[in-house]
DNA sequence: TTGACATGCAGGTATTTACCTGCATAACTG
DNA sequence: CAGTTATGCAGGTAAATACCTGCATGTCAA
């Protein structure tokens, strides 16, 4: 429902990245993800959050760890809701674009 | 090319909107879109240059205008470079997702 | 219980970002 | 040319963001 957090979740290169490795494997730990991103935990932790606050992860308490899973619905969803406009029109934008840059715009 | 550029750029709300409104109408000159967005002329200017950066507009001088054409080609692209693997993946993620929800999880 | 481990919470600093005002430049219009 | 219009550039402030350290909590296993 919240385009605004997914699409600001997913412009920070570390948050995609933490959403690349959960696509690797998903229901990783903390542990797990920070290891692999060369930052302290508490910042992973914090890309994290944000990601759970986009719904775009959901995690899991399995004792003392927390999992992390992928929530593939609200991308989809926010792809849809946005994005796809601009795939219909593609090729009309495509075309105004070369008509103006050939210089044909009188 | 550059990813991160893309995703920085939809990141922000007021840079959706832009692309929004030229894609209602192609070619609009900074004042027009600076009229529809409650916003001095600098800020829209600076959201404007930054799409530009991301390759998502292009500008072509006219006299004293500045028009400004979106570029529909980075946006696929980077959809089909990073969105898709998620898509492709939606139900085995969401399978995933939901047998741990259901405390599946052994 | 005790020690080790996984995470949560508070706060602090440095960078980036959004937004603005003021002045400069360039191009049509009479 | 003179006035208006469209944009460019410099700089400045306030807020958001990324990143960290230090300490607290909760869980497992011996």
């Amino acid at each position: 429902m919240d385009d605004d957090k997914v699409f600001k979740a997913l412009g920070d290169p570390s948050r995609r990245r933490l959403l690349d490795l959960l696509c690797e494997r998903n229901g990783q730990t903390l542990g797990d993800l920070c290891g692999k991103l060369s930052m302290a935990r508490q910042s992973a932790s914090q890309h994290l959050d944000l990601l759970v606050e986009a719904n775009l992860v959901t995690t899991v308490r399995k004792g003392r760890e927390r999992l992390h899973f992928i929530n593939p619905v609200p991308l989809h969803d926010s792809y849809e809701r946005w994005v796809r406009k601009f795939e219909v029109n593609r090729l009309a934008l495509l075309h105004d674009l070369k008509r103006e840059l050939e210089g044909d715009g009188t």
